[in-house]
DNA sequence: GTGAAAGCGCTAACAG
DNA sequence: CTGTTAGCGCTTTCAC
């Protein structure tokens, strides 16, 4: 039992299928006699305008994509859910991928997306992402592209961010006013704006308080709790270990925390520990941590809303607006 | 610039449509030289086989629709990433809509989504769900459908599952052995088959144990961290208070636990708590919460294999499966 | 006001 | 081995 047509309904009903797909849209030029008598029967039958078809015809679909690293990650997640909601007020549906933070497979979803014919496509960018070609791509066939959170370095598009400078710079402001004297950054993939952005930051407080900035407390990784893991183990064996860290995420902050347990090493008193992100785990834990929050949901309703702007004004423009949301330091315990 | 089509390159390489398509699908008739042009252009060119047209052609999309309550709640976000994960390997996309357990909604998303031709259907119905009709309309296009964790009472169709009668089961038989004297229960919807096993097994393990199953302890509400506050609260309340809770799932007994430190009762030792889900919250919490893990991406994967097997079964057979998967109880502090 | 015809991009008979 | 034709469901000129 195929779905049914505006073919069956013309049929059911003598009329022509551009009159019943006319009096379904509305169409001035139809009379109300007939307009009622179509909507009458389509309502009945329960037809279902075929939106496959609509998009051939209108040579674009009212699908936007959405790829993230790993849907799982709450910020994701939560991004993910403020864009289906603005994204379903507009009549749009979201097709979503994750990248599994791979390179190969971001690309592939690209492609796939763009075969769907989607209309617009948002984006946050996998760590291991440096080559561009598949984003520009996407541009050169003019489909909207939005970046969100994670966007990469070296491409200019529009963008919806966090002021990752600021709230990286409080946070490791507010370390330094704690008094903590050998402050660590576990940092994120530098080819990603945030990583670097928050990376700059910690460096530029710590210069604007006259304290040194040591290379060998830097730590470069991912974005994932193992890299935080990882990297308060190398910490950890320091002969001279620090005395407070800031990561580059809340994931990576709790990996760092979890070890921290683990070892027995007291929190705050030791080891201090500040993330970035306001996982819904970070109120929860023990010890809370203190983070910079993001707001995630709102992140992703306004890169929507900045997509599907720059669909409806089919903007071969280009024009290149970002955003910036404001981030707020929440103080729990860990630091 | 729109996208190349089979055509350019057909009119670049004076050739047929249909020859190009061939090539392109590497049918056996067309010779190895024309095909070796033909896809030596479209790589060149970057084409992209346009989708739309395929699934228009072929009366079915290679996409199919994911409805969840809310994509935030990391057990549904799980699920998800395990649908996406199978779902690409198998070359299909993912719709994703949320309901916000809007029964309305639900009904919206699920006619979107047919109204898409999603070659089949993956649900977790809202708490808000008793009218069956767009799920019967569903089937009645002929369109695979399988329910995920969240089925209603009421409809026969696939599902994939755990184990919830039995996780439950052992979950308050634990608290029990633990020598409990007064265990409630905060349940969920009655309409859901979730919380009827888990309130059935809550009920069953009581009377196995000839303990009295008392209806003013079993508070029913939704799945919400609201639901499990206000839930506490009523039992606080109570002249006779429990001494320890079976919550229907953990987002509800997160809520509780919340509640009980901010008044400052001791857990477990004034009050004890278990839930249901192993959310990566409950490891975490202070105290950890013990709960019933249920494998949250298996399940969105063996849904999704599911589904793309009756997708690819053409399933007028309508063979209904429910895969049920196993739960395992987790003791951590709480209880 | 309504209908006939063409076409969106692709595939699948059916010819040759 | 390749081309012609028709058609998926819909919208949109262009006629009448």
């Amino acid at each position: 039992m195929p779905q049914i047509t505006i073919k069956d309904i013309a049929q059911r009903l003598k009329l022509s299928t551009s009159t019943v797909s006319r009096a379904l849209r509305n169409h001035p030029d139809i009379s109300k006699a007939t307009k009622k008598k179509v909507i009458a029967l389509a309502r009945e039958t329960g037809y279902q305008p075929n939106l496959i078809a609509q998009s051939l015809q209108n040579q674009s679909s009212n699908t936007i994509g959405v790829i993230v690293p790993e849907i799982r990650h709450s910020f994701f997640s939560s991004a993910i859910s403020g864009i289906e909601d603005v994204a379903y007020q507009a009549g749009y549906a979201i097709m979503v991928c994750q990248s599994q933070e791979s390179h190969e497979r971001e690309v592939l979803n690209t492609q796939a997306l763009m075969a769907h014919r989607v209309a617009g496509l948002l984006i946050s960018i996998s760590q291991g992402c440096g080559d561009l070609r598949h984003l520009r791509a996407v541009r050169r066939q003019g489909i909207p592209l939005v970046f969100f959170d994670r966007s990469p370095e070296g491409m200019e598009a529009s963008q919806v961010v966090v002021d990752d400078f600021q709230g990286a710079y409080e946070a490791v402001r507010y370390l330094i006013n704690k008094g903590y004297k050998r402050i660590a950054h576990l940092a994120g993939p530098v080819n990603i704006n945030i990583s670097r952005q928050r990376m700059l930051a910690y460096k530029q407080a710590l210069q604007d308080s006259q304290m040194p900035v040591a290379e060998d407390l830097i730590i470069s990784g991912g974005f994932s709790g193992k890299d935080g893991r990882g990297g308060m183990q190398r910490l950890l064996a320091m002969e001279n270990p620090p005395d407070a860290v800031f990561a580059v995420n809340d994931p990576v902050a709790i990996g760092a925390l979890k070890l921290l347990k683990e070892q027995g090493v007291k929190v705050p008193k030791d080891m201090a520990i500040i993330g970035f992100t306001n996982d819904p785990l970070a109120e929860l834990m023990d010890p809370p941590l203190s983070t910079v929050d993001q707001p995630a949901v709102q992140i992703g309703r306004e890169a929507a809303a900045l997509l599907l702007d720059s669909i409806k004004n089919h903007d071969r423009s280009g024009r290149i607006i970002t955003k910036t949301l404001k981030t707020r330091l929440i103080i729990r315990s860990s630091a």
